[in-house]
DNA sequence: TATAAAGTCTATACCCACTATAGAGTCAAT
DNA sequence: ATTGACTCTATAGTGGGTATAGACTTTATA
């Protein structure tokens, strides 16, 4: 299939599977006489797989390691459960720095009655300090 | 002062302050023969008003309209307290996303027993859905 | 068969908010 | 006089794409 085609069925635009090329996570198993990228099966299960880790929000860093440890079936697979577990220390991380931030943004609003003017304005107050 | 005290003062790298300059959010008072940059205290106070305004995730366009709408005291503040309140929303939304994935990433690690080959990996085998 | 429309190609620039150099000039202390 | 610390401009890189320009190819329609 063409990369249109390819496109369509692993919801990444065009320019991003020619983007994922670039940075070596994907490549065409051919190309046509006039240049065209040609894809496989096997190009649209990798192409959804890195999307499903996109989704996860792994880096292509760390996409292109799962990716190679895949090629190899027999070693262990702990390499694989230490990102994830980890990632997910920096997700529950990063939740925990955006409730602070809630909370603060919060006080703010609450520091705020609406017929002010901006000179007695509670944010500006707040954020002058 | 110069602009390294300015950086220790406020807590942006030197670095960053002559980004925001080139962005138009703060410009030195003067200049001296040398060209070196020579700022005030309300070079002081604005650029610390930018720091606090990012610590809270702001873009540097919200700041700057925070900033043009500051120079106007009499005015009504109810674009501010506007856009913080849409900002706290945003920043909701986001957690909501996080908390999501954190459970995504959470039943992916549950998947994985330690001494799997990576043929057999339950992290693997939900990535590849 | 001619032409128009849709698809594809490469190369390059842009987004955000910085950060990090290179290479040159300036100032203060020894 | 020299060293070291400071500053200057200009430029490139970060991550993960998105958006063009301009040329070429393929497919559909008249």
């Amino acid at each position: 299939m063409k990369i249109g085609e390819l496109s369509k069925k692993s919801g990444c635009s065009i320019q991003t599977i020619r983007f994922y090329e670039r940075e070596k996570l994907i490549s065409p198993s051919q190309r046509t006489d006039s240049n065209y990228r040609l894809y496989d099966a096997s190009s649209l299960s990798r192409l959804r797989f890195i999307r499903q880790c996109r989704s996860l929000d792994l880096t292509l860093a760390e996409i292109t390691q799962l990716l190679e440890t895949k090629e190899s079936p027999e070693t262990s697979c702990a390499s694989i459960n230490n990102l994830i577990h980890d990632h997910m220390e920096d997700v529950s991380q990063k939740i925990a720095e955006l409730n602070e931030l809630k909370a603060t943004l919060a006080l703010m609003v609450k520091a705020c009655s609406d017929n002010n003017k901006v000179k007695e304005c509670g944010v500006l107050q707040l954020l002058a300090d």
